[in-house]
DNA sequence: TTTAATTGAGCGAACGTTCATTCTTATTTA
DNA sequence: TAAATAAGAATGAACGTTCGCTCAATTAAA
């Protein structure tokens, strides 16, 4: 709170005018971060080619951050594992994006840019999966360049959205 | 503290006997869990199949943890943002991992099982990407299912260190 | 002058931590 | 063998600090 406040401008007390806990100062960030995400995907979703506004989806997202503005959200992570009342929040956000990633992976499926016969919802974990990498990368290690990684990130995606997946290879596992 | 006293079936001042404070406590936890990784390292380096063996690191490491476990990783991530000499020791057992990972890289393109003009590097960040999404999917989303998702994150692994990068078509960007 | 905006010292609760105390186990003495 | 003693393991109430939060007091705007 110490570190919102100097971020803000502002005493406690008057930061406690316009939130009436941390809880729902939390609560009003994420839906900032709700709302930003989902003008991204308006933009994302009006891009004829798919792969194009995915990329910049995550470049809005994964890229443009500053470092403290990824910081706050990995906060924001941390804590939904502590208050149950963020979780619930921050995970009604996550099934509206998990929706919305649905649609456009089957948008771009009908147009033929990417399988028809995918397990979108899995597609979409692993896509969660990259972003929240991205995100915790960035957070946590300061070498981290996501300028770097993201070409990688996008091969990576655009392969296991367009290349029907290996036939698993049932190797007898070596156990440790 | 009180969780980590519970989970141990100790009262605080006798957990006090066996770490000097809760960064201690942390940094023993981190050790621990580096063991444990260097371990199968070993294991995957002596895998001739680099794939297999990298398979088998993710599931050790990404599927067989109790959720407990990768909330505790959650919880020492988190934390390193805090506390900066947990930072450090975090950082120092990324870069030895790092180191792990590149070699282990290295040998497989020696042995042909993966492209020779790769930038490990960032091919090593990528990974690392994929590993704390998974963990932290884990750690926040109670429908993630680590098994259904990581036969997409290998194909992901497989196609970025095997197939060379699409030229990045420089299409013009659509701004927000 | 009234109203609204803003402050920051300070509150209670929770945190990480300590320590006087009790319980257990091992060793010595009778 | 039983009692006495010493040593180690474990406890949990309590400590000081930090956290989220409040409110009497002050400043700025209307």
């Amino acid at each position: 709170m110490q570190e919102i406040c100097a971020e803000a401008g502002m005493s406690p007390g008057n930061l406690y005018r316009y939130f009436p806990s941390k809880e729902a100062l939390i609560i009003g960030i994420s839906e900032r971060n709700r709302a930003d995400a989902m003008e991204s995907f308006a933009a994302a979703e009006s891009d004829p080619n798919f792969f194009r506004g995915l990329e910049n989806l995550a470049r809005h997202h994964l890229v443009e951050r500053t470092a403290q503005e990824v910081g706050l959200c990995a906060e924001i992570m941390a804590e939904t594992r502590r208050n149950p009342e963020i979780a619930r929040v921050y995970q009604a956000i996550e099934t509206e994006l998990r929706a919305r990633l649905v649609a456009l992976l089957k948008s771009a499926s009908e147009r033929g840019e990417i399988l028809s016969d995918l397990d979108f919802d899995s597609a979409v974990s692993a896509l969660m999966v990259l972003a929240d990498g991205m995100s915790w990368r960035r957070a946590v290690d300061p070498n981290f360049d996501p300028e770097v990684v993201l070409p990688l990130i996008l091969h990576m995606v655009h392969c296991v959205l367009t290349e029907p997946p290996r036939a698993q290879a049932a190797l007898p596992e070596k156990s440790s």
